[in-house]
DNA sequence: AGGATTTATACTCAATGTGAGCATAATAAG
DNA sequence: CTTATTATGCTCACATTGAGTATAAATCCT
């Protein structure tokens, strides 16, 4: 056998809950010299647990008592695509262990502890149009990602696709591509934390994490926009009894995008995925009957998912 | 460091093709006492290759000197899970070196040497539905899945769900929640081999693999499938110029479902994923009219892609 | 108390997209 | 020159979607 193909594997969870009307993100405090929070983490035996998810739950469960029901896996890398991942990598760890990391998505319906969870968006100002198109990106992002592309073709073609810059129209989904793109283009703080940027950029474009975490977290996010459109994950982040609007706020946060509320319920009347308690919740105005989801744990994978009937907010 | 956490990569291809109306996976000839072939595997070296597609790129030219465009990770498991998922594994390994398997999808425009691809419904026959549902079904799977499920209310449901059975429709998508199914019900070979079933069954419901290479290729499918519908990545499957109908031959091979022509081509003409080369196709009947695909690798994985206007192969 | 405010829910209507099929055109084979 | 075969144009009913109007049932405020 040869001895150097032995890695680590490091399990890494972006474990996702919504408190009120924001997406959080459990987070560990920090260890390095800046301020940066990370993803909790741990490391992988394989004569310990059965599969890489099992050995998942264990250690989440043992340091965060959370429950978490959905977990899915997102992606894996061999550790020096972990910062850089420009033609010249540094050798930085020549005879040291290598680590493999595995990510995944965790879903939670509660999040205890409000201060170790750290806001989506303020990792990702640019990604919430809830209030309409956010200010960040006409005010800073664009404009340097413009003088960036300059007169490269290819450049300014990837911008409209990511961006939806100058005339497309944004898409929701591609949240790890505008990060790369930005991460590329020098515009974040891990792009200088990782050599590939000479200067510290000056304006803060969102928190920075550890690592690759904030990639990871990006990653995240993509999977779950996609993934509310074609299967009934939102109920994941539900309590047992909830009202539809609950649930579109939900499915708003998640999406950073304002939906139309009729629509919205014709959707998940059509599909049949909730069912009255009979119960009403009572809150100011009129109140709303209490619903659950209708179906087990066992099949939710396969169900249809909600169609997204976007409201307006996507001024510009 | 803790010792009992070092593992081995290994990276597992589906590297996928289309010959004629058949969709093929390059396999690699039989090392173990059965007849099964296997996917092709190689090692990951981390101090050799910066990420794992670079090292997964690397061994697919030394050894296939196959021109791979596409390339997808898949699915990463530890090996304990490579082979029997229920709830007592057998130790097998004790204190050997572990491994973990990162699966992979790669699509090949051409396939050569012929006798090294092999055709995917040869070990998946019941998802090829093209000459309308497959005698399979109704002969040997549904009914040995019927007595198993037996009065098991949660079976059932599982068997509606991936099956469609009784009266549900066939969800093209759901290849590897039916051989997992299959696996579980001790319907595959596999199933016998890992010893979770006593004895050998005695129809061979398509071509065994080795290890968890068919699971590997059942998750290859689905996620091909399904991508299908939203990214255009047929287009990876094509050569540099093609008629309509090839496109959609190649499409109705991977969907192994037969889809409608003029709407399939009204699909094509609004996304404007082709353009016409000017030239003709010389063939029996009407000569059809080449196109190329319209885009550059660059942005093909954020295109809109295809939407799938099904024909009526799906009797019953 | 009683109107203002807030939230929930029902229903409508035009525009668009999709499934299914008919009709016609252009070639090769016999 | 007729037939088989493939390509392509076009129609039409129906379903789905986007965008709204209308109305109901509660609380809040003065």
């Amino acid at each position: 056998k040869n001895h150097t193909a032995s890695v680590l594997i490091d399990l890494s969870a972006a474990i996702v809950s919504v408190r009120g009307d924001q997406p959080v993100c459990l987070t560990v405090p920090d260890v390095s010299e800046y301020q940066t929070p990370g993803l909790p983490f741990g490391p992988f035996y394989p004569d310990r647990h059965r599969t890489m998810e099992i050995g998942l739950r264990q250690w989440v469960i043992e340091q965060t008592a959370l429950d978490i029901g959905y977990v899915e896996q997102l992606y894996t890398f061999g550790d020096r695509g972990r910062r850089s991942e420009g033609p010249e990598g540094a050798d930085s760890q020549n005879e040291e262990e290598h680590i493999v990391s595995v990510g995944y998505l965790a879903l939670s319906k509660q999040c205890p502890q409000p201060d170790q969870w750290s806001e989506w968006y303020k990792h990702f100002p640019w990604e919430d149009w809830r209030n309409g198109r956010p200010n960040i990106l006409n005010q800073q992002i664009i404009p340097y990602l413009e003088a960036w592309s300059g007169a490269d073709e290819f450049r300014r073609l990837r911008l409209q696709q990511v961006f939806g810059f100058p005339d497309k129209a944004w898409n929701d989904e591609f949240v790890l591509d505008r990060y790369e793109l930005m991460y590329e283009a020098g515009l974040v703080w891990e792009a200088y934390a990782d050599g590939r940027q000479k200067e510290k950029i000056s304006s803060q474009n969102g928190i920075a994490m550890q690592l690759d975490h904030r990639r990871i977290l990006a990653t995240a996010m993509s999977r779950l926009r996609a993934k509310l459109k074609y299967r009934p994950v939102v109920f994941e982040l539900m309590p047992s009894a909830f009202t539809l609007t609950q649930v579109q706020k939900t499915t708003e946060a998640i999406l950073g995008a304002i939906l139309h509320k009729q629509n919205f319920r014709r959707q998940l009347a059509k599909n049949e995925l909730v069912e009255p308690t009979g119960q009403m919740s009572k809150a100011r105005g009129r109140p709303a009957e209490l619903f659950k989801f209708k179906h087990d744990e066992s099949q939710s994978t396969n169900l249809p998912g909600l169609r997204i009937p976007l409201g307006k907010s996507r001024n510009f």
